[in-house]
RNA sequence: UGCCUGAUGGUGUAAAGGUAGCACAGCAGUUUUUGGUACUGUUAGUCUUGGUUCGAAUCCAGGUCGGGUAACCA
């Protein structure tokens, strides 16, 4: 009965590993991220998938930051990514830094000079060009390629020292100018950057490349299984000549296809840019594809997990529909998300049979898919707000709402039934009046009346006021990503609506950062990080799902 | 143009020589005091050409198309 759900072909590997013993069946994973940006929707690709793996395989999985360019980093992005990771409910066994490792990596180096296989070069980024060659052309060597070791020592040391200015010189490993892949072709593995690095300070001056250090800091992990995207399938050739060479652990790399989703922009330089130009509020503006935007957003952990694990993990590159993380968010919230009341778009509806000043409360289950989540009170009058939305002046047969005539019911309260209504010079609609049938009352309707909608409301005396955000998609192109041209050309120009003044219903005033809700029949809501007692604020997460805007 | 990769409905992802399945999206319907949820039905797919085989998405050969790759970035 138990449903064998098949293996990506990553776990398959695990398991012949496993099931060989090789590393005594041992598996430990890694989630390498550089600390230059906040981590996106992409990366929750990779987090679920190394730590998923360790917790799968009861392994390990370590957080370690790939600090090695000091002129992008900084500590406000590793403490971000830290963050995220918690919140989308990793915990990661050992927390390292490439930079932890600087002294053994340049020990590494001198280890290669020892052996032949390192060089200092003093051509200048032009030349290095020129001698790499094209696709189809040879490179050529360096004139310096044949130091002698005792003189790549010197020079070495002495960039270390500082001695040299950024530029002046790098230390290259020593392969093939004429291999095939480019990457083999005397790759540049340490440069001179007298930069403050966020961990190691003035301590260096030059750093290791991502080639010279990524590799290295996975066998001193003893990683077993380095997984990463795509684009570093060149580099499994360097990564593994490193092993080899310098003879230490094994580790393996494996490659997968990146995350790419419609509507949505992942690279973290152009993510960068809009920050900085401020099309958005900030790494965590709510319509940011960000770790920390969709948490802003309201969108939960788990949700992010499930779609994390219904993408799949495959070799071919894929453009995610965007509306499949949308279904695993309303999915998850439709569960947990306490259900209220609130107008946004307010027009008075006065019920004419209603007795003036008189009140009554009513009933309201939080949650009808949670029987547990308890009722709330609901205060009905004789003037209520609706949303201007649900009445039409000439409604379609389609129209399930309010018009001339036309019974709804009011949500948790009464049936009604419109006998006239007001406008202004402009023709729009002031005052939407009705009758109501006593006998109809919600949970003990003895009316014998069928109608086909049902509508929210919120009781003039009694509803609070609110500030509503409303989002749209940041892009209005489906793969912005391929947009060539200035990144304003396909910025959606509605993308935030801000509805300064929304009526919510008084059970909302309690409400914390970070609550989520479902307003009825309008989407998810949650409590925005500025929001307080003073200025409630509410961040639009995500619509319910609407079959009738499709008739319209 | 070299090298590396990949190709299954609109989008993802399974099927390890034996009935092409699942999810999202779409469409149609049932239920409903949210035009939500739930439930049911349904449309639609193996890049191409050969070969091996009783049998091919799967194995082999050629082709086509897509992606990556020529940073002192990661």
């Amino acid at each position: 009965m138990s449903e064998e759900k098949s293996l990506n072909f990553i776990e398959e590997i695990i398991e012949k590993d496993i099931a060989e013993g090789i590393h005594e069946g041992r598996v430990h994973t890694r989630f390498p991220p550089e600390p230059n940006g906040y981590l996106h929707i992409g990366h929750s690709k990779a987090i679920c998938l190394n730590f998923g793996l360790a917790k799968k395989y009861q392994g390990k999985c370590n957080l370690r930051f790939d600090d090695t360019n000091p002129e992008k980093e900084e500590v406000e992005y590793v403490d971000s990514i830290k963050e995220d990771i918690q919140w989308l409910g990793f915990r990661w066994d050992n927390e390292f830094y490439a930079s932890d490792y600087f002294d053994k990596i340049y020990g590494f180096a001198v280890a290669l000079i020892q052996k032949g296989l390192a060089y200092v070069d003093e051509s200048s980024s032009e030349d290095m060009a020129k001698q790499k060659g094209t696709p189809t052309l040879a490179g050529t060597d360096s004139p310096y390629r044949n130091r002698s070791i005792e003189e790549n020592l010197d020079l070495f040391t002495r960039m270390k020292n500082g001695e040299f200015a950024d530029g002046t010189c790098v230390l290259r490993a020593k392969i093939d100018m004429k291999h095939d892949n480019m990457i083999m072709r005397d790759p540049v593995i340490y440069r001179i950057k007298h930069a403050e690095h966020h961990r190691t300070g003035n301590t260096w001056c030059i750093y290791p490349m991502y080639d010279f250090a990524h590799g290295q800091s996975d066998s001193i992990e003893e990683i077993t299984h380095s997984i990463c995207t795509l684009e570093f399938i060149p580099h499994r050739d360097l990564y593994n000549w490193c092993i080899q060479k310098l003879e230490i652990f094994p580790s393996r790399q494996y490659e997968f296809a990146r995350l790419n989703m419609t509507y949505t922009l992942m690279s973290k330089r152009k993510l960068l840019m809009l920050v900085q130009q401020q099309f958005v509020e900030g790494w965590d503006d709510p319509r940011m594809p960000t770790i920390s935007g969709f948490r802003r957003r309201g969108y939960t952990p788990e949700s992010i997990r499930e779609f994390c694990d219904k993408i799949g993990i495959a070799k071919r590159d894929n453009m995610i529909d965007i509306s499949l993380l949308d279904f695993c968010l309303r999915d998850h919230l439709n569960k947990i998300a306490l259900r209220r009341m609130a107008v946004l778009h307010p027009v008075k509806l006065i019920i004419t049979n209603y007795e003036e000043g008189k009140t009554e409360t009513l009933s309201a289950e939080n949650n009808p898919e949670d029987e547990n989540a308890g009722h709330r009170a609901l205060t009905f009058g004789k003037e209520l707000w609706i949303e201007r939305e649900d009445f039409m002046e000439n409604p379609s047969k389609k129209y399930f709402r309010l018009g001339p005539g036309l019974q709804v019911r009011l949500k948790h309260a009464y049936i009604i039934e419109c006998t006239d209504f007001k406008k202004d010079a402009d023709g729009t609609i002031t005052e939407i009046h009705c009758k109501y049938f006593p006998e109809s009352k919600s949970g003990n309707d003895q009316s014998g009346l069928k109608v086909k909608g049902t509508m929210h409301w919120l009781h003039c005396d009694t509803a609070l006021q609110a500030e509503v955000r409303l989002y749209d998609r940041l892009f209005t192109v489906e793969n912005p990503a391929a947009h060539d041209g200035d990144l304003q050309e396909i910025l959606h120009p509605k993308s935030l609506e801000v509805i300064s003044k929304a009526y919510i219903e008084p059970a909302l005033a309690a409400a914390k950062q970070q609550d989520r809700f479902q307003f009825l029949r309008l989407g998810y809501f949650c409590v925005d990080k500025n929001s307080s007692s003073e200025k409630l604020i509410f961040n639009k997460t995500t619509g319910l799902k609407d079959s009738f805007a499709k008739v319209v």
